[in-house]
DNA sequence: TCGCCAATCTTTACGTTGTCTAGATAGGCT
DNA sequence: AGCCTATCTAGACAACGTAAAGATTGGCGA
C-alpha cells in the first residue's frame, strides 16, 4: 500500500467534494478543473476523464446542490399555512449557507442544459416547489401560474440580490443590528399584504 | 493618412462598443479582453491600457448598462398609479433586450466592486428604484424596506429566473402562443391581491 | 518652426488554463 | 495465470490574462 496509490478508487465523488470546497473557500472563478485536481491530489487531467470538461464537472456540481435544496425543502413538516412561510426561509438559508453553489445552480451558461442528471435535479426541485405551493394540478390556471412564478420569483430574487450584494444599502437604512432574514421577513409580510399599490 | 493609424483615436469607446457586441453575440463566457481587441482590430493587449485588466473592462460595461437602465426607468411618463407596473415592464423588457449584459450587471464576481462610476451608476440605479415606488424619505420604516425590498425582488427573480430558463417548463404550461410578458402579468396581477396563502 | 514630452498603442514574454493524445497501472473476470 | 478494461498519469498545444519594454504621434512650450 504506498502512498498515493495509482488508482484512488472514489475520485469522482473525492473530486466533486473537492470542488465543492473550493467553492466554497476560493469562489466560484477560482473553481478550475486543475485546481479540482490539486485539492484531490491526482494529476490535472484526471478530472477530465471523469467529467469531460469544466462544465461537466460544474454541470454535477449544481445538481447536488439541487438535490440537497429539494431534500430541504423536502423535510419541512410545517402545517399546510406555514409551510409557504417556512419553505421560502430555507430556500433563503440554502443560498445563504452555500452562495457559491446557488449562485452556480442558476448560471445556465456554465452547465450543461442537456445533461439528465442535472434535468432529474431540476424537475424533482420544480416539483417540490409545485408541492409547497400547494398546485398539484397537471394543467393550472392562468391564475395559478401567476401565483407560484411569484412566490418563486420574490424569493429568489431576493435571494439573487443579496448575495450580490445590492440589498447592503438597504440593510444599512435598518434598526443596528439587524439581519438580512428580518428584511427578507418584512418582505414576506408586504408580499402577503399585497406588494403594489401600497406605498 | 494609413488604413489603421497607430492612434486610434477613440479606442476606449470602440472597445466598449465591440465589448458589447461579443457580449450580445457570443455571450459573457466569449468576452475576452484579447477578443474586444479583435473586434475592435487593435492589438491584444489594447485593452489593457484603458481598463487595466478583464473585470475593469467588465465594471464599465455593467457601469454602461445601469445609466441605460436607469434612464428608461426615468423615462418613464405614466401617472403615479401606473408607474409601478410601467416601470416593472421597462426592467424587464430591459433584461430581455439584454440578456447577457443584465446578468453581467449583477455578476458581482466578476465586477470591481469598489468602481467610482460602477457605484455612482448604482445609486443612481437605485434612486430611480425607490422614486418609483414612491419612497423619498431619509430613513424609511421596515415596511417601507420591506415593500420596496419586495417589489424589486419578485422583478428582478423573475427576469433572472426567465434568462436562466428556468420558466420555461411553466410557461409550456400557458395556453399556446402565450409570452413570458403574459405570465409575468399574471404574476403581477397575482403580487396585488397578495402572494401568500391564496392557492 | 523646432524639439521634447506624455499619452497611446504594439510587441514580446511568461504563467495558467482547458483539452486532446498516448501511455502507464491494476482490479477483476475467465 | 493471463488478459481486458476502467482508471489515472504525462506530455503537448492553443488561448487567455497580464506585465514589461519599445514604438509612434499629437500637442505644447520655447
Amino acid at each position: 500500500m504506498k502512498a498515493t496509490p495509482y488508482h484512488h478508487g472514489a475520485l469522482r465523488d473525492a473530486l466533486l467534494t473537492a470542488a465543492e470546497t473550493i467553492l466554497r473557500r476560493d469562489g466560484l472563478l477560482a473553481l478550475t478543473l486543475r485546481a479540482a485536481a490539486r485539492e484531490a491530489g491526482v494529476s490535472h487531467a484526471a478530472p477530465g476523464y471523469h467529467f469531460g470538461d469544466l462544465p461537466g464537472l460544474l454541470t454535477e456540481l449544481a445538481a447536488m446542490g439541487l438535490r440537497r435544496l429539494s431534500a430541504q425543502l423536502r423535510d419541512i413538516k410545517s402545517s399546510p399555512e406555514r409551510r409557504v412561510w417556512d419553505a421560502a426561509r430555507a430556500y433563503l438559508a440554502f443560498a445563504r449557507a452555500n452562495p457559491a453553489l446557488f449562485q452556480l445552480m442558476f448560471q445556465s451558461d456554465r452547465l450543461q442544459m442537456e445533461s439528465p442528471s442535472l434535468l432529474e435535479a431540476r424537475t424533482e426541485a420544480m416539483q417540490q416547489l409545485a408541492l409547497t405551493r400547494g398546485i398539484e394540478d397537471a394543467s393550472p390556471t392562468l391564475a395559478q401560474l401567476g401565483y407560484v412564478t411569484g412566490g418563486w420569483a420574490i424569493v429568489h430574487g431576493f435571494a439573487m440580490l443579496l448575495l450580490d450584494g445590492r440589498l447592503t444599502p438597504l440593510l444599512a437604512g435598518m434598526p443596528p443590528g439587524s439581519t438580512p432574514e428580518d428584511l427578507f421577513e418584512a418582505m414576506l409580510a408586504s408580499a402577503e399584504k399585497g406588494l403594489i399599490g401600497y406605498s
